[in-house]
DNA sequence: ATGATAATGATAATGATTATCATTCTTGCC
DNA sequence: GGCAAGAATGATAATCATTATCATTATCAT
């Protein structure tokens, strides 16, 4: 890690990003982040937002999920989990199971692959949705 | 399954995009089926094949799965299965693990979720590429 | 303070994908 | 087979998230 943080420039504007970030829970994709700054007074650039966010994602300190086209980024320091998400109203919750994630290293092996990362996506009606 | 068949026009451009596939085993973007087509003499024009993958794969006759910012198409004739990515060369491998998807149906009941699909990838290096 | 290098912001460019529209095709009915 | 309604087609314009460009600014080591 200490690696990794040599490779960054931690500049002001890297360093907004990454705290709103990691004062939420939630899932943003770059314009909704951007949106979200602007409003909270700390007006950052499009691109700056784009760049940032993969500058930081790649050096690990957010953690990056693919949904559809899109990447959202959330907070890198929780626990390793996977998501569950709301075809109807988008809403996305996680959850962690260790035992796949055990299966997942066995599957990888058996298959002669070296595992570098891996996503799991539970598409489906939340409770909400299907209530409704 | 009957259902969904009859809610699908198989025009003659479908059923060449479905006939393709099928008889392939590999993972397919648009562009990349269209110049395949186009290469064995059965031209369809770009925006026609993007819908005709559309169409099926709503239908359920051709399977897809999201791989970054683009789906890719593969025959839906197969069990379900889910992927292994290699990160160097692209190489798309499958895999099927009953017991991962047992748990994944108990992580959704656990969290109220009525699965209706999931994506699971894992990312790596595959054989060829470890070795590299 | 200086210099080398990287970051920024506005905006043009990119590229996968979808909308548009005139034309053609499909399907069910007679 | 003909007809009508509705959907599909193809070329291309439009869309939109994202990235490239470029002049300017910021960062960091010396």
């Amino acid at each position: 890690m200490i690696i990794i943080l040599a490779m960054l420039k931690l500049t002001s504007h890297r360093e907004t990003i990454l705290k709103f970030i990691n004062a939420s829970n939630a899932h943003w994709d770059a314009e909704e982040l951007a949106r979200a700054l602007s409003d909270s007074g700390k007006t950052i650039g499009i691109a700056t937002v784009y760049r940032g966010l993969a500058a930081l994602d790649e050096a690990g300190l957010i953690a990056s999920v693919q949904l559809g086209d899109r990447k959202r980024y959330e907070c890198a320091d929780k626990k390793h989990h996977d998501h569950l998400v709301c075809t109807e109203c988008g809403a996305i919750e996680e959850f962690v199971q260790a035992k796949i994630e055990q299966l997942q290293e066995q599957v990888a092996k058996e298959n002669g692959f070296e595992i570098t990362g891996h996503q799991l996506l539970i598409f489906g009606l939340c409770r909400g949705c299907r209530n409704a």
